[in-house]
DNA sequence: GTCGATCGACTGGTCCGACCACTTGACCAG
DNA sequence: CTGGTCAAGTGGTCGGACCAGTCGATCGAC
């Protein structure tokens, strides 16, 4: 058998999942007062300060808005959450298809990666087009163990958006990344057609060195289309 | 005189606010252990659930990792931090000008916006695109009032954005917009061309109602690429 | 001396119960 | 109708206690 290590969340972080998952799956609507945290606290059995900290972390990634004397009411998650959400969206959100989620990281990650690639060819200095092209060559240099060539693949683009001295690029990029481990591993195999072509890794880090952003931009999008399309099928 | 709302910020967002802005400003170096939560609440002359709430709320933005038993330590932001801390990365971070950050976002937002109009066009359904229509249309209606304008125009981003049916846009879209109003207001005589160009945005919504992707996606870029030029001067 | 178990100091996690600060709405006087 | 008062309810803070892990120093067996 395999061992994984033991289940053990918080108490406020069941009540933080608790929560979080009523709302994006609509059983708490927006514009609902959420209970009084009293009220929580003798609900979910634990201490008013477990909901306290689960309500503030709902707060920051603005799912509740709180106000003191007032209630603390649902937030428009369509409206007001931001990208860090998308990962929990996958099993509570009303019928948001895990499939579909990755479609749209996807579909993300081509066209901000795309443009970092632009950016970065057009304004990376010296030390990071250096950086680009020795995480393309150790790239090469894996064979085919998707894994690996995965978490290579991360660190290039990483060295990429980088370069693109684009700091809401850099943010995006880590938000992308972090998800794509949270939902289903992001299923390597649709990724074949990209993690293989090696060749035009190489290719995207040379267009990259030699500062030719109009190719880098196709030679990224290129890239990252391919497990689209590879995804696609239904859409 | 003008009024404004006294500033009125509670105990532990002070403490999350100083804590946050050592991090980004690169006091508290990546991998640096936070003081004791006990010290910090000494340190702060606050209580200790204060200082839990805000670790609590540093660590759902990943710029710390608490692990029980052991310290909390400081995330490297470059590589954890997700786009929802762009807006305070303005004062607080390294050397990061406002500027380059609004430029940052806006380019983003290009990138972003022109691939939504192409999704929207390509697999929006009737009532979206009807919504795209109609607030094209209200937004042609409201004449040289910027700031009614770029209003207007969040909603009317918000419905194409909307129509691409992929939620890591909608997301995004989200942290852009909420950051845009929390830094500096997005200069918004940097983006008279932009804004001003009514025929354009109309002309984008047919372009989306056509279902023409190719022309939405050019024609949302060269709308949302006027404010970066207009921005650049340095670069 | 090396290895391993033990133990204690320290850190985060939870709980209790109290009080403060604020909002809201009902009520009442003008 | 206006404005003020008041009580109830809600979030915000406090302190002090204890539980639950981690980590390193210590000490015994080999």
């Amino acid at each position: 058998m395999t061992y994984r290590p033991v289940r053990r969340e918080s108490v406020s972080g069941q009540v933080f999942a608790a929560l979080r998952d009523a709302i994006l799956s609509g059983e708490l609507a927006p514009g609902d007062p959420l209970p009084a945290e009293r009220e929580l606290a003798a609900r979910f059995g634990v201490n008013r300060q477990a909901v306290r900290e689960a309500v503030g972390r709902l707060a920051q990634v603005r799912l509740v808005r709180v106000s003191q004397g007032g209630n603390t009411r649902v937030e428009d998650w369509r409206r007001t959450a931001g990208l860090d959400i998308a990962a929990q969206l996958a099993g509570s959100a009303d019928r948001l298809a895990v499939a579909t989620l990755t479609r749209d990281m996807l579909e993300m990650r081509a066209a901000v990666g795309s443009d970092a690639a632009r950016l970065c060819a057009e304004r990376a200095d010296e030390p990071a087009r250096a950086t680009v092209r020795a995480l393309a060559e150790d790239y090469a240099r894996i064979g085919a163990d998707l894994d690996a060539l995965a978490a290579a693949n991360v660190e290039l683009w990483r060295a990429i958006v980088l370069g693109s001295r684009n700091v809401a690029y850099l943010l995006s990029f880590n938000s992308l990344v972090a998800h794509a481990l949270a939902i289903a591993p992001v299923p390597p195999q649709q990724r074949t057609a990209e993690l293989l072509d090696v060749p035009g890794h190489l290719r995207l880090a040379r267009l990259v060195e030699a500062g030719d952003a109009p190719g880098a931009y196709d030679q990224a999008g290129a890239l990252l289309g391919r497990s689209i399309t590879a995804l696609d099928g239904r859409s």
